[in-house]
DNA sequence: CCCTGATGTAAAACTAACTTGACATGACGA
DNA sequence: TCGTCATGTCAAGTTAGTTTTACATCAGGG
């Protein structure tokens, strides 16, 4: 799953720190997640898309598998 | 997080054990989120929003805290 | 009355999300 | 050159999502 985290970020000049402590978690998570290295919780993917005030949908790009993934 | 599964399964006519195979979880998966235990991963989150064809925020109502919830 | 299907619970086990800490690198300014 | 800030890696540990199995209840139909 990709993700525009880390060009939002950079939009709005945040660090990833920054970001992290805005979400409540740590460094090592936005690290991770920008680097698509998994799947977020629902919950810090809907406090990542209100940093950036977006929906969810417009943050996390879900490859278009009509079955599986 | 509240969300709608229920409401949105019945509507459709799905059993539980339906809509788990759909998304491709356990039947306990469902029944656990149907019963708000617990907050899914995001890719779960997408795959069951897909079924009732409609968003991630139309499915699971997060209560708006201002800060951090 | 019994059988079956749908829903629910409980507990143990596994996996994936997330944390913590230690360390490496490149860019930049003093 | 030295310090620092932002980014990154790695590895080990904790927590929470998810699975599996086994069992209980209730409703409806034969």
């Amino acid at each position: 799953m990709e993700n525009r985290l880390r060009e939002l970020r950079e939009r709005d000049s945040l660090t990833q720190e920054d970001l992290a402590a805005r979400v409540g978690v740590s460094r090592q998570t936005i690290i991770s997640l920008e680097r698509g290295r998994y799947n977020p919780s629902l919950l810090l993917a809907y406090k990542l898309a209100r940093v950036f005030g977006l929906r969810i949908e417009d943050v996390f790009i879900f490859e278009d598998g009509k079955g599986d993934e």
